[in-house]
DNA sequence: CCGTATCCCCGTAGATACTG
DNA sequence: CAGTATCTACGGGGATACGG
């Protein structure tokens, strides 16, 4: 997937590249992450890697997003193998979502994307207003 | 950072809450992640990170995606601090992007979303397929 | 070759109200 | 509590045509 090349400046020996195997050269790597790359999906998978969860909770931990948007995200990653929803018959009801092994493989991943974005945010601010206004 | 704790099954004393680290509960975050969650801005600097390539090559290597998305999504990386575009007075003109030391330092977690998506491509098929259809 | 400029559609997502 | 239902808007993104 990823093209190999290499790269005029210095010594950078790039890690190999591990999508050279790719069947439609990214369509399918596009439609696939179009599933967990989508506005919330990334967000909730990691507060669900901290343990299952009931709806409610989720709601409360996941700032600024609504309920329809939690319950789409949640039916989305159901549907896709992340995330388990079970429904407890109680009084009043529960429902907890967990993430599924798939989504538990997906854990280091989502957390390194986490540690980047949580490490360089004022990094990409000041790039951001270095540029100016766009 | 999202939390590593294991959870009994009620939740409700209040576990060691993920994104401990985060200033604003979660905002900064998601809004950080838009800029790189975009549709096309992660497989753009997978792309990229295999050295740099002039517009039209990448074009082309990037399947499906429209003149002015590129352009885009180019623009947005760039000020966000990326990606560096480097224009060389030819004829023909030939302009050239490639990962600033900050997307070089994406590298490893985007690669690693790559792989993940490319070893669960076809069992979040699967699932979606046993899901039935929405 | 490397873009900008326009037009326009349609999906995403918010707000609000209502049910089991 | 844990969702549906509906309505609406906003803007992402494609197609196309044109400029440097």
């Amino acid at each position: 997937m990823f093209a190999e090349h290499t790269v005029d400046t210095n010594d950078v020996t790039p890690p190999p590249h591990p999508c050279e195997t790719w069947p439609d050269n990214g369509r399918g790597f596009r439609e696939t992450l179009d599933r967990i790359g989508d506005k919330w999906s990334v967000l909730v998978i990691g507060i669900l890697s901290g343990g299952p969860l009931r709806f409610s909770t989720l709601h409360r931990r996941v700032p600024g997003i609504s309920q329809r948007m939690l319950t789409l995200t949640l039916r989305h990653l159901e549907r896709d193998g992340v995330v388990s929803r079970a429904v407890y018959a109680e009084v009043p009801p529960r429902v907890e979502y967990r993430l599924t092994p798939l989504g538990e493989s997906l854990r280091a991943t989502v957390h390194a994307l986490a540690q980047w974005v949580t490490d360089h945010h004022e990094e990409i601010e000041n790039a951001r207003r270095r540029y100016g206004s766009v």
